[in-house]
DNA sequence: CCCTTAGTTAGGGATAGATCTAATTAGAGT
DNA sequence: ACTCTAATTAGATCTATCCCTAACTAAGGG
């Protein structure tokens, strides 16, 4: 899971708005599409920056393809935000926290 | 707290990396820019874009400035982002959390 | 007062992101 | 094969973001 990769997927309002739906179940793309005034091919660069992140992954079947939320990546995200965030009381990040050590990433 | 805002300023490594040196204790607007090869006013914009999301707060002693990490809003952040990102197994979202009633936001 | 140090504002150029229309692939029916 | 619908790719344009240099404000010394 790349964080860098995530956030970037979750800084747009469209995108927010389709993890908290898929949260609620899968959907198809078309569906999703109907929700927002904006044309398809949009809503196909969204997608795609979602499926970039591997938040979401889309199955075809037929003509039609299914979106869920990737259950995996979103608790990764968390776990990783947490670790960047703080949340330090008790019981706080799990297996991947012992990571961070302080040296600056590389600026694009 | 307003999770737009929060998400844009931790979308650049090194804001992220502001955050998580900050997690560990305040530093001077000076430190903080020694660690990055950027100028020091691309410092001064990035401190403003995590100010503006309220995640730092800065105070002035004399000449220099001194940031610390604003604990409340990153608590606000993370429970906002559990919401969105789904955690729900128990004990999960906390006070904050019956707020997502699946409204799409409005596209910018 | 002038100078030095710390940080911000202003303005501009480069890159990345969002969105559209038009054209294209993918799959199923008829 | 033809066609209809679903979704993606291509190309263009527009806006936002990043980063720089140069000029400015803020606060303390000599």
């Amino acid at each position: 899971m790349k964080l860098a990769e995530v956030l970037k997927a979750l800084n747009h309002p469209i995108r927010r708005d389709i993890v908290a739906r898929l949260k609620d179940g899968p959907a198809t793309a078309g569906d999703l599409a109907e929700a927002y005034q904006v044309s398809k091919p949009t809503m196909s660069t969204h997608f795609s920056a979602l499926k970039g992140a591997d938040l979401i992954r889309g199955e075809r079947d037929g003509v039609t393809i299914t979106y869920h939320l990737n259950a995996t990546v979103a608790e990764e995200a968390m776990s990783a935000l947490m670790d960047l965030l703080g949340h330090n009381d008790a019981a706080a990040s799990k297996s991947s926290a012992a990571s961070n050590s302080r040296k600056p990433e590389p600026s694009p």
